[in-house]
DNA sequence: ATGGTTTTTACTGCGTC
DNA sequence: GACGCGGTAAAAACCAT
């Protein structure tokens, strides 16, 4: 952003510096001039810039002063003359979803009684659509594996939502869904417990990991049935799903304790150096990161105890004095 | 199933407000 | 006396074998 301002500034001064030589131009003041007025205004008269987007030019209404030019053009490569041309040559759709069990690619019927116009139907237009509206649906989730992949994905769908994750990563749980049902891996096993196993591994493969306990709050099933049902499915599927980072944890935690974004960066900083001394392996990210919020508050003078980092992160009070111990000691021992 | 490691639970003592 | 903190021992949970 900052680059392309300084370039732009450049350009502009060139462009005086060009206009002054005939003695047509009055003095610019060069110091007041802020990003502010860069973009709206014309640096030579003050007129207003517009702009012209068939030659990728930024010019000026009353002067006619080339602003900026060779900018991305980022309309399509075609050309319509009126709208139905447009409507022809519109090569995009709706994009298609993995969240929905069609892809978002089937008819979907209006519930609104109207027509195109927006007029309300007759009657026996009504019941028409109605007796259409019920058809479309029983062939739209004929077979078994389609329903079973609707309740899933609505499953998905609930516990992305409650745990605040992004659509990307309940498409990624989508995809593993659609693998594990496509690779027969669901018989013996409930749609609620690969669901939630998808989405475990999901959230972790897009480094946004939830962990266990948050999992059985809002999932179906039970911690024990999930964790075996994920090695399951990550086996038979072949996923790679590093260890959880304790550093994604971190941004969350501090967030809810409501704590400065400085105690992040501090907290970033312990995690980093106590991976360099190999003290994190084989402990929980989770009480790793808990810890490093609480030792990063502690340093910078923020008053939070235990007993609440602990709350947050779900994490006992012990875990917390024993790895903040450890962080301390491992930054003090590489710093020294 | 088992043994080793980590986490949790429960409890106690110390200092401070 | 309540609270925050530190420590300990035993139980529970977890993981690889």
């Amino acid at each position: 952003m900052t680059e392309s301002r300084i370039r732009n500034y450049g350009r502009s001064e060139e462009t005086e510096e060009a206009t002054a030589s005939d003695g047509t131009t009055e003095e610019t003041n060069e110091a007041e001039r802020t990003e502010a007025d860069r973009i709206t205004t014309c640096p030579e008269c003050d007129g207003q810039l517009i702009t012209d987007t068939e030659h990728g030019e930024t010019v000026c209404a009353d002067c006619g002063l080339v602003v900026e030019a060779d900018s991305v053009d980022r309309g399509p490569e075609w050309r319509a003359f009126d709208a139905s041309e447009r409507d022809d040559k519109s090569r995009v759709g709706a994009p298609t979803t993995n969240m929905m069990h069609d892809k978002g690619l089937s008819t979907n019927i209006g519930w609104q009684d109207r027509d195109g116009y927006g007029k309300s139907l007759s009657s026996s237009q009504r019941e028409k659509m109605q007796r259409l509206r019920t058809w479309n649906e029983r062939f739209r989730t004929r077979n078994s594996k389609e329903r079973n992949l609707k309740q899933a994905l609505g499953e998905i769908d609930r516990m992305a939502s409650a745990l605040g994750l992004p659509d990307t990563v309940r498409e990624t749980a989508s995809v593993i869904y659609r693998r594990a049902l496509s690779e027969n891996l669901l018989p013996g096993r409930s749609i609620e417990g690969v669901a939630t196993a998808s989405l475990y591994a999901a959230a972790r493969q897009a480094g946004n990991p939830r962990s266990l306990d948050e999992f059985t709050a809002v999932s179906r099933v039970d911690k024990m049935e999930h964790t075996r049902t994920y090695r399951y499915v990550v086996r038979e599927l072949g996923l790679e799903v590093q260890p959880a980072d304790p550093e994604s944890y971190v941004p969350r935690f501090v967030s809810r304790l409501d704590l400065p974004e400085e105690v992040e960066r501090a907290a970033r900083e312990l995690l980093k150096r106590a991976k360099e001394t190999g003290i994190t392996s084989g402990k929980s990210p989770v009480g790793l990161a808990a810890s490093a919020v609480y030792a990063a508050a502690l340093l910078s003078n923020r008053k939070v105890t235990q007993s609440e980092v602990s709350e947050v992160a779900d994490i006992s009070e012990v875990t917390i004095r024993n790895r903040y111990k450890e962080l301390l000691e491992a930054g003090d021992n590489l710093s020294t």
